[in-house]
DNA sequence: CGCGTCAAGTTCCATACGGGACTAAATATC
DNA sequence: GATATTTAGTCCCGTATGGAACTTGACGCG
């Protein structure tokens, strides 16, 4: 299982600990995806801060109000991971820059739905040209239909998330 | 492309939101690890560091030196990602607590090798069960077969990835 | 062999981050 | 319908983090 892939490597010039940590490691997915993620996050979040001068939170907030249009602060931070009070600094930057707007929920009165406004869809749109194109550039060794299978698998994976065992306290029952 | 596993959704709990980010995200590649990756660090940190107060950084020299004894601190940072600062105060820490061991490379009098000692391998060792639990954990929904399909393609996308574009200075023609 | 450039690690420092306490509204309980 | 519990979001504050400058040793070059 974790030794999957190794005939692809040959003479390419990935580290040696790297080599290490994706064929001799227990943690074979985790290694994989972390470093992918950060293959990725690390130079787009650099540009997009230096580009349009918005830090990371703020643009997870941005990106996902240019997909889903009227969420509410907290929709962001589970899809998101980030803390509440984080999300809740970003948001307040963002409407400080009008990039998003925010009204209270009649519905329920704790809490606010985010719009993006047109600034911001400005922003989110230029700032995605170039995460697609890097995207697409990781996944250039495969083949389109191994992309495909790529996409299936982690989101089956994902969609099966709700389901681990939430390992909290494995040593908790200490009353 | 993008559409990839949305068959495979049906009747589970996967959050609005997430479902968006997963089906109508022209990232889905980006999403799809970055939020595995979170799903998978945040847990396993959280407990390392209660169990053992080793935060994340600490840990990963830890891991690295589990995987590879005899490792130098540069080589810990490019294969993890973490800035030469944050690993160098890590090492430090870990010395401290005699959980790893450094003498300088006579080779090259300026770095330094470091070596796991028995404490720190026995702290690896300890640490990796609940690691190793986790992940099977999130791909237990894949059958064998595509867990090393899985596997498979994402070592060749991380084995590629000396090959990506730098993506720096996409803008920097400006002198 | 003396000089400039580069690489390994360390130190300094400003700040972004996240835990935890807090407010207010919704919802559950009896 | 009063009280308790949960949920949305904000605030406070200590600290871990990472950029940048720095030190020391390697290395290329005339």
């Amino acid at each position: 299982m974790r030794e999957g892939g190794k005939a692809a490597a040959g003479k390419h010039g990935v580290e040696d600990l790297v080599a290490v940590k994706l064929w001799q490691n227990p943690c074979w997915l985790s290694f994989r995806f972390n470093f992918l993620a950060l293959q990725f996050n690390e130079p787009i979040y650099r540009l997009i801060e230096k580009e349009h001068g918005i830090p990371r939170p703020e643009f997870v907030v941005l990106y996902s109000l240019g997909l889903s249009d009227g969420l509410t602060a907290s929709a962001i931070c589970s899809s998101s991971g980030f803390p509440k009070n984080t999300i809740s600094r970003a948001i307040q930057k963002l409407i400080d820059k009008n990039i998003i707007r925010r009204e209270v929920d009649q519905a329920d009165l704790r809490s606010f739905v985010l719009y993006i406004t047109d600034e911001g869809r400005r922003i989110v749109d230029q700032a995605m040209q170039p995460m697609v194109e890097r995207e697409k550039a990781m996944v250039s060794s495969l083949t389109p239909a191994e992309q495909l299978m790529l996409s299936e698998l982690l989101a089956k994976v994902v969609v099966d998330s709700p389901n681990w065992p939430p390992m909290t306290n494995i040593e908790e029952n200490e009353e």
